[in-house]
RNA sequence: UGCUCUGUGGUGUAAUUGGCAACACGUCUGACUCUGGAUCAGAAAAGUUCAGGUUCGAGCCCUGACAGAGCAACCA
C-alpha cells in the first residue's frame, strides 16, 4: 500500500487489484522479482483517453516498482496500419509523461520467429492448412451455444500442410483461399479454442517488412508470443481478452522452454459519458467532417484533449481517480472536468477577456486619460507575480453582466446599481442606451475615485465584481466555446439509434468579436489562461499575432447559472 | 439457454482478507472572498441484486436464483 500525507495524518491510498497481484508476485520472488510490462497499440488510429488509462497502468506500474515498460506496435495487419499513426502515438505517450527508452518494438520484428513457431506446430500435428473459404470455416465454428464441426482438412498430413503453408507464403495462392489453423478443439465451450485461424494470406505491402511476407499472423497468434519473446511479466489488457487467455496459454504451453510465462490480467476499459471511444466511429466522425480532424478539441483523443487545453497532469490525475476494476463502468465527464480545473487552478495565470462586449462609458472619468492598475496573476500562487493593465474612460464588460430589469440576487450591473471593476474602481450605473430592436448598446456609469483597489480611502463594499477590458487598449480575439460532442450520455450504446443522431449541435460556438487584455498579444499556441469569471482557455494552433484564437477548455463553476436554472 | 466475467450511495472506487460500510466527484446548506472561482465548515444520500446457509459476527465464505457484459472478423 502506498501512503501519502494529508493534514499531517497518514492516509492510505488504495491500490488496484492489479497492483496487489504485482506486489504479491514481486514479494514471492516470481520472475526473479522483476516487473516488465508493455503498451501494445495497433498503429491504425490516434490514441484516445481510453488508451491513456492503459498507458498509465503499463508505464505507471513499471515506474513504481522499478521495472520496464516496452512500447510495442501491434502491426500484424498491413492493410489497416499506417506510419502516420506511429508518430502520433509516440508523441502522445511522451506528452503524457512516459518514456520507453530504446525499447521500441514491433510485432513485425517477430514475424520470423512466429513463422518458425507455426511451422513447428504443423510438424507436431498441432496446426493445419485449411483450404475452405471464410464463410464455410465460419459456419463450421458453431455458435456460442452450439459446438463446431471439424474441417475436412483437419487431419491432412503435416507434410502436406507444411508444403501448402510455405507456398502460401511464396504468394502462390490468392488471399482468402487458404489459412493456417491451430488444431485444438472444435467442441470447446470457449469459441476461441475452436481451431482458431493463426495465419492468413495478405498481399499488401507492410510498412516495415515490405514485400517479404505473403502470410501474416493473426493478432491472437502474435500477441502472447510477442510478450513471451520480450520477457514481459505482466500483460495488462482490457476485459474483452479474458476469453482469449486460454488460447494464449495454450500457445505459450507449446512454445515455452522453462518456467517463465507472461501473466495476463484484464481490467475494465474506460467509458466516459457524452462521448465514445470506438476508434472506428471516431474515424467516421473525422472522415464525414463531423469534426475538424483527429485533434478537434471535442474529440476524446489525446491530441484533441491537448488542443482543448488539457494538461497531461490532469489526465493522469483523472485516471488515478477512476481506478482499475473488472466492472464495466461509465465514468462521468464531470470528473475529468474537475481534474483539469483542479490542475489549471494552480497553474493558469488569470487574465481579463470579454467574450460578448458591452461598452461602458464612465462619464466622470477624464477623456484621454489612461492609468495602469495592478492585478495578481494567480491568487493560488504568489510566485506568479502581478501585471499592470490599462484603465480608461471606456471599458467593455460582459453583456451578461448588465440587466435592465435584474431579478432578485443579481449582483451585477443594473440601473442604479454599483459594482467593482476588478482591480480598479467601483462604478455606479446612471443610464443606458438601446437600439431600435431593444438591444442594450451602451451603459453609462460614474466612478468613485476614492475606491481604487489597494489605494482608495473608501471602505465601500459592493456585492459584485466584474472583469473588464479598456476599450482603447483591447485586443481583438476569436474564442471557440466547446461543449460536449454528444447530448446523450452513451451515444454509441443505443441499439436502435445511430450515434450521429446524438451529436450536440451546440458543441461549438465561435465568437469573433471578443476583447482581451493587451498582455495576451504575445500568447503562443497551447498557452493556458483563466479568463477571470469565465473559465479556462488555451491558445489554439490557428492563432497568430494578428488574429488570436482561444479554445475554451472548461468553464468555471457557475453558481449564478445554477441559481438561474 | 453454452462458456467466461461482473453486481457496494446518483456516478466512480474502498473496506487492514470474517469485526461499527469509507473516500472522491456530483448535489444541497452556511462561512469567507475585489473571480457567484478557489478555500473552509457541514448535510443529504447505499445497509452492499435477491433468497437461504455457515458463524458470536458476512459486503467478504458456501448454495441457489436474478440481472448485466463479453465470446460465433482471414480485426485488434
Amino acid at each position: 500500500m502506498s501512503e501519502e500525507k494529508k493534514n499531517g495524518e497518514e492516509v492510505k491510498t488504495p491500490v488496484s487489484f492489479i497492483e496487489q497481484i504485482i506486489i504479491e508476485d514481486l514479494e514471492s520472488g516470481k520472475n526473479g522479482g522483476r516487473i516488465h510490462t508493455r503498451f501494445p497499440p495497433e498503429p491504425n488510429g490516434y490514441l484516445h483517453i481510453g488508451h491513456a488509462k492503459a498507458i498509465c497502468l503499463d508505464f505507471g506500474m513499471a515506474l513504481k516498482y522499478g521495472g520496464k515498460c516496452n512500447l510495442r506496435f501491434d502491426d500484424t495487419n498491413p492493410v489497416k496500419e499506417e506510419v502516420e499513426y506511429i508518430d502520433s502515438i509516440k508523441e502522445d505517450i511522451r506528452w503524457l509523461g512516459f518514456d520507453w527508452d530504446d525499447r521500441e518494438y514491433y510485432a513485425s520484428d517477430y514475424f520470423g520467429k512466429l513463422y518458425d513457431f507455426a511451422v513447428d506446430l504443423i510438424k507436431r500435428g498441432l496446426a493445419y492448412v485449411d483450404d475452405q473459404p471464410a464463410d464455410v470455416i465460419s459456419s463450421q465454428k458453431g455458435t456460442p451455444t452450439q459446438s463446431g464441426i471439424e474441417s475436412p482438412y483437419r487431419n491432412r498430413s503435416a507434410e502436406e500442410s507444411l508444403d501448402l503453408f510455405e507456398r502460401m507464403n511464396q504468394g502462390e495462392f490468392e488471399e482468402g483461399t487458404r489459412v493456417l489453423r491451430a488444431k485444438i478443439d472444435m467442441t470447446s465451450p470457449n469459441m476461441q479454442m475452436r481451431d482458431p485461424i493463426i495465419y492468413r494470406i495478405i498481399k499488401a505491402s507492410h510498412h516495415r517488412t515490405g514485400e517479404a511476407w505473403k502470410v501474416y499472423p493473426m493478432y491472437d497468434f502474435a500477441h502472447g508470443q510477442s510478450d513471451y519473446f520480450e520477457g514481459i511479466t505482466h500483460s495488462l489488457c482490457t476485459l474483452e481478452f479474458e476469453v482469449h487467455r486460454p488460447l494464449y496459454d495454450w500457445l505459450i504451453d507449446q512454445l515455452k522452454t522453462g518456467d517463465y510465462r507472461p501473466r495476463q490480467i484484464e481490467f475494465n476499459r474506460l467509458n466516459l459519458t457524452y462521448t465514445m471511444m470506438s476508434k472506428r466511429k471516431l474515424l467516421e466522425l473525422v472522415q464525414e467532417g463531423k469534426v475538424s480532424g483527429w485533434d478537434d478539441p471535442r474529440m476524446p483523443t489525446l491530441c484533441g484533449l491537448r488542443r482543448r487545453g488539457y494538461t497531461p497532469e490532469s489526465i493522469r490525475k483523472f485516471i488515478d481517480l477512476i481506478g482499475y476494476t473488472k466492472v464495466e463502468a461509465i465514468n462521468d465527464v464531470s470528473l475529468l472536468e474537475h481534474a483539469v480545473r483542479d490542475d489549471l487552478n494552480l497553474k493558469a495565470p488569470r487574465v481579463f477577456a470579454v467574450l460578448n462586449p458591452l461598452k461602458v462609458t464612465i462619464t466622470n472619468y477624464p477623456e484621454g486619460k489612461t492609468e495602469y492598475v495592478s492585478l495578481i496573476n494567480n491568487p493560488e500562487d504568489e510566485s506568479m507575480g502581478s501585471r499592470e493593465i490599462p484603465f480608461s474612460r471606456e471599458v467593455y464588460i460582459e453583456q451578461d453582466d448588465f440587466m435592465e430589469n435584474p431579478p432578485h440576487k443579481f449582483f451585477r450591473l443594473a440601473p442604479g446599481a454599483e459594482v467593482r471593476l476588478k482591480g480598479a474602481y467601483i462604478i455606479k450605473c446612471t443610464g443606458f442606451m438601446k437600439d431600435g430592436s431593444g438591444k442594450i448598446t451602451e451603459v453609462l456609469c460614474t466612478y468613485d475615485p476614492d475606491t481604487r483597489s489597494g489605494a482608495g480611502s473608501s471602505n465601500k463594499k459592493v456585492k459584485g465584481t466584474l472583469h473588464w477590458v479598456s476599450a482603447e487598449h483591447a485586443v481583438d480575439a476569436e474564442v471557440r466555446l466547446y461543449d460536449r460532442l454528444f447530448n446523450h450520455e452513451d451515444p454509441a450504446g443505443q441499439k436502435d439509434e445511430d450515434y450521429r443522431n446524438f451529436l450536440n449541435p451546440e458543441s461549438l460556438k465561435i465568437l469573433k468579436d471578443c476583447k482581451v487584455e493587451p498582455s495576451l498579444r504575445t500568447a503562443e499556441p497551447l498557452d493556458k489562461f483563466q479568463f477571470q469569471r469565465l473559465g479556462y482557455f488555451c491558445v489554439d494552433y490557428d492563432s497568430t499575432k494578428d488574429h488570436l484564437v482561444f479554445n475554451r477548455t472548461v468553464g468555471l463553476k457557475d453558481t449564478w447559472a445554477k441559481i438561474n436554472r
